[in-house]
DNA sequence: CGCGTTCTTTGCTCTTCCGCAACCTTGGAG
DNA sequence: CTCCAAGGTTGCGGAAGAGCAAAGAACGCG
């Protein structure tokens, strides 16, 4: 395998107060793979082996229900640990990591994690960081769906994506990764018929534009009045 | 102010591992306060100055949407740390703690955080599993509100709190604080009238018994049945 | 002991959104 | 080029549960 560059991990934050060779002794003991659009990094339930920093594409956090519905609890963007069930006292993974895109990520054998606490400055501190963001986004999501009507949920659901991955294009922002009508629905708590018609409500509005997987938003501001202005 | 004995603290995981003179030193540090029910010991977006432990009573984490609606995001028990912004790199507090019953708790200024973390074994590593376990609260969370009825969410909310803070009493378990059909429906997403509809008819079936502010289950097991076998 | 506040119950109406069904579109595989 | 699977659209009931209204308990305070 190529050797990895050091640059891949500068300015990350776990890894932003590190010197150069400490970067290097961190890379060298990582493994990197690519993974295609829909594979499973991990799944729900598997033994927590390794924990992942996430260098291109996009992760889908997602649970099954025993009922057989999925939810998608989150989803990753590039620069970010993920997997880190180590960092909470997990010994499995609590949900499924999926690829929403083509991914390129690198990973660590899990008995590594205390080892990198203790020898990293900051890597314990930003780590942490992390998953407070996460825990923060689950109590909004909970004050969403306790609280929202759906047209609100799914509008705030797109804002979140557009400001988590967006892509500049010409007349709007695009969501940077794939996503299905039924994507959205798990992400809200509804289904995906209804997903569809307020799309379709949208563009005749021409807040958003669609094609098949893809949804660019061009009315950003009008976005955030449906949501309720919450986000 | 009394002395605190060694013995609070004693088995409890943050400070299982640690020797009766470090226990001594910690809460030499410690200030030590009762509250009345309903008072606020710290509140949504304050900074957060102190962390907390709760010795007595039950904490409401509660969070107060845009439009004046509450949402429960979690009960504390006895035992366990909160107010723990510090751990995950905020400086305010994402919600606020109200009690629900009378509360004793102790509490240390935020500063002493991290030299608590480092110089105590298994403190850090304990308060990051309670971490964990609050995360993955939050996470059944969102997946009943996305994927389960209203009776269902009902019925699991009751049977967490009566696994949580439950206490045996004649003819079945009751909820050890009081609790009102509108925070039931403020912990579930739904109104405080289909709350009650759902408790009368509950208690006409014998599965559940009430009394103003207070709630014993009868057969548990029934509201598992409803619940959609989760919990 | 009386009064007001807080909590609870229950009936009725009305809206939202789900579930079902049918059909259309797009893109990839062979 | 054709076919097929995956994704998307749209119409139409029907049911769940919210919203509104009104009245009845329980408790706490003066």
């Amino acid at each position: 395998m190529a050797r990895l560059d050091e640059s891949l991990l500068t300015g990350l934050p776990p890894f932003s107060r590190l010197e150069r060779s400490q970067i290097r002794a961190i890379l060298d003991q990582a493994t990197s793979r690519r993974y295609d659009e829909g594979t499973a990094v991990f799944r729900e339930g598997m033994p927590a082996e390794r924990f992942y920093l996430l260098l291109d594409g996009t992760i889908r956090v997602v649970r099954t229900t025993e009922t057989g519905e999925q939810v998608i609890a989150l989803h990753i963007p590039p620069g970010q640990l993920f997997g880190i069930a180590p960092a909470i006292g997990r010994d499995s993974y609590p949900a499924s990591a999926i690829c929403a895109a083509e991914c390129l990520a690198l990973s660590w054998p899990v008995r590594l994690w205390s080892g990198f606490s203790a020898a990293y400055d900051g890597f314990a501190t930003e780590s942490y960081k992390t998953l407070g963001g996460r825990l923060g986004e689950f109590q909004a999501r909970v004050t969403d769906l306790a609280t929202k009507a759906v047209e609100q949920r799914v509008a705030s659901a797109l804002l979140r994506m557009v400001n988590q991955s967006g892509r500049k294009v010409e007349g709007g922002i695009e969501i940077a990764f794939p996503i299905t009508r039924a994507n959205i629905s798990e992400m809200t708590g509804t289904t995906l018929h209804t997903v569809s018609r307020l799309l379709s409500a949208w563009e005749k509005q021409g807040i958003v534009r669609s094609t098949r997987k893809h949804i660019t938003v061009t009315e950003p501001h009008q976005l955030v009045l449906l949501s309720g202005a919450a986000g």
